[in-house]
DNA sequence: CTAATATAGATAGTGCCACTATCCAGTATC
DNA sequence: GATACTGGATAGTGGCACTATCTATATTAG
């Protein structure tokens, strides 16, 4: 398939889909002459996921190429890959260089026994946003803390149940993109009308 | 309190102040002269909850001028402010004019007995992002459903916990929107830690 | 075989957004 | 009264995600 007929099969125009050649979210087609490449149906299903990263999530078009490379580089190990995958910090952000031991997520990590890499950008996530809240005023009590942590626990069961792991290694990791990254609007969603109902039922 | 204190004590700089006060963001202070005004710490307070918006979860400045002008108008009634308050699309978005009826999000909604407004933004929210995931391949299959909305159920038990019902309604608002928003990150981060551990566990 | 169409790849331009800089006339303060 | 600061207005900046155009080739319909 050339250039066109993918452009016309996931609804992107042509231009866009060049540009996504250039910033590297999409693998070069089999080049066939100087003017001429041919996709295929990987090319297709990486597209949509591409524009799904992008559209729903609102990930950065960097932060998507970033994602897509450690999911292709560590296609092998999938925990390696859930933990990893989202650095994608929402906004921009970069990371502060200043890293505070942030002894209370190590902490917290330790206490439920949760065996993650020292690396994982998720740590880092916490630790700033629970500074945050504490430099607002609305500091969050270690029970509660911990309670939200059990919860996330029975979520990440819930989704690994989603996997098959018989499946190939580097769909396997792109379905697990796909349900770890997608999903996080809808668990989102669900809290916020499973807020206001709650909010409901105690003020009657 | 005048301008250059508040950017003195707030850390942000002072054009910056100006655009929000042009924005929206922020209300004028008491003016006292053609070219003076006294600004006081709800100002301050107001303007760190701003940031942290923008920031933290990476909202637009219309969309956190929309959240907080939600949040003013409803005060009084915090359960529709809960549900109300994040239509905030991650990405501009501006949610699509098709508006198919999502039976399976009324349906579940039914199911759980949950009582939320039928304006909710985050119904569309939820109902946009199984549709994207089904048209990808990755279709959730209703159990799994139901279990993620039990857990959100729960999720909202820990939030209202968290919130002293006995306060002033619009700093309970403020509160309340500070929790929802900001703990949403931190929420996500604990899921993909709790993800690479359960990843982690069932592979050895 | 030719004319119309399509293509890869390169370069430049667009529109939006969140600031940021500058200017001005009017205080405030020393 | 000199200097610094202020509110308000207007204009400029840099980044980002596209989008448009151009050129040299390739394919294809007639």
């Amino acid at each position: 398939m050339r250039i066109s007929e993918l452009s016309r099969r996931s609804g992107i125009p042509t231009p866009t889909i060049k540009y996504y050649l250039r910033e590297g979210l999409l693998p070069p087609g089999r080049a066939t002459a100087a003017t001429q490449a041919e996709y295929d149906e990987g090319h297709l299903r990486r597209l949509r996921l591409v524009r799904a990263l992008i559209g729903v999530r609102g990930l950065s078009v960097s932060a998507t190429r970033d994602v897509l490379g450690a999911v292709a580089a560590r296609a092998g190990e999938l925990h390696q890959v859930l933990g990893l995958v989202l650095g994608a910090r929402p906004v921009g952000d970069e990371a502060a260089p200043e890293d505070p031991p942030e002894g209370e997520v190590e902490a917290l990590i330790g206490e439920l026994g949760w065996n993650v890499s020292e690396h994982a950008p998720a740590r880092a996530v916490l630790g700033e946003t629970l500074e945050t809240l504490r430099s607002l005023g609305a500091e969050l009590d270690h029970a509660s803390l911990l309670g939200y942590a059990e919860l996330a626990e029975r979520t990440a069961v819930l989704d690994l149940d989603q996997l098959d792991p018989r499946a190939d290694p580097l769909e396997q990791a792109e379905r697990a993109l796909l349900l770890t990254v997608l999903l996080e609007p809808a668990l989102l969603a669900l809290r916020r009308l499973a807020q206001e109902n709650e909010s409901a039922r105690r003020n009657t």
